[in-house]
DNA sequence: CGAACCTCCTGCGGGC
DNA sequence: TGCCCGCAGGAGGTTC
């Protein structure tokens, strides 16, 4: 479900409601997701939470004593803010009680996330981040970067764009809009676009991006901000999910394709090869 | 090494 | 109404 956007869009709505609380609990309604949850979660109970950050499309609650809590939302993950008196929902799989009072729930029906825990000086070392490739905001992901990250790489651009090792942070929606942004056919072969292309890719990622965390994220079927609204960005889509509609920019239909197992949507007009 | 599949899981909408 | 199919904001693992 989550791309950066939506993921840093949770992080701001949480923040302020997490950073300075002491986690009273910690109740596991159930650990088996992808990556089980280490009973050695509840180690954080009775520790301050010091910061929430967002690396990549992970969110790490750093609590006092080098404790650290990583959270990815997976396809269908959430966080959300809620009193204790509020049912359970079907899928909140893990629940925080803060000092404030307050709950916070993680909830995932496909169980595709991940929640872990780890005593660490610098979480960014943990193994779940540290092959990480570049923030895609961050003065680093820049096109020379990105033309060396490319060099030799046969793949079309567009699953490349989605390699976290290349750059982190793209997932199927903001790569399909920063390509049409950027007026480049996501099926052009990745080392093959040239230095000026690539200026203009890297420009449309980053506007792109903080356009849709302006907005709010983009809400789809069942993105929610943590207080329960939805991200405005999804009127400002200009491909995704608009196929055989026509292109906000030139008329022509958008076309679909599959890449890599994942849907691609592209104007046959404006991104050129 | 890169690139193409496969998998995990639940829910929803469309077609019949 | 109900059932079956395809599809969904991710990404790690396997195979060639």
């Amino acid at each position: 479900m989550p791309e950066l956007p939506e993921v840093e869009t949770t992080k701001r709505g949480i923040a302020p409601h997490v950073e300075g609380q002491i986690i009273r609990e910690v109740i596991l309604q159930r650990h088996d997701i992808r990556i089980p949850i280490p009973s050695s979660i509840l180690e954080t109970e009775g520790r301050k939470v010091l910061a929430v950050t967002r690396r990549a499309k992970y969110l790490i609650l750093t609590h006092e004593g080098d404790h650290h809590v990583i959270i990815h939302l997976g396809m269908s993950g959430s966080l959300r803010l809620c009193s204790p008196a509020e049912a359970l929902r079907k899928h909140d799989h893990v629940i925080w009680s803060l000092s404030s009072g307050k709950q916070l729930r993680f909830h995932d029906p496909r169980r595709f996330g991940i929640v872990t825990h780890a005593e660490l000086l610098d979480p960014l070392t943990h193994a779940l981040l540290a092959n990480s490739g570049p923030e895609p905001l961050d003065e680093t992901f820049h096109a020379s970067y990105l033309k060396a990250a490319l060099q030799n790489l046969q793949r079309p651009i567009k699953p490349a764009l989605m390699d976290n090792a290349i750059v982190v942070g793209v997932g199927n929606i903001y790569a399909s809009e920063s390509l049409f942004q950027a007026g480049i056919r996501p099926t052009s072969r990745a080392y093959r676009i040239s230095l000026p292309r690539l200026t203009r890719l890297v420009s449309a990622i980053q506007s792109v991006l903080a356009h849709s965390i302006e907005q709010g994220g983009t809400t789809l079927r069942d993105f929610l901000h943590a207080d329960g609204q939805p991200g405005y960005f999804r009127q400002e889509l200009f491909v995704y999910e608009r196929a055989g509609e026509p292109c906000r920019n030139c008329g022509s239909t958008i076309r679909k394709l599959t890449q890599a197992q994942r849907s691609t949507y592209f104007c046959p007009t404006c991104q050129k090869h």
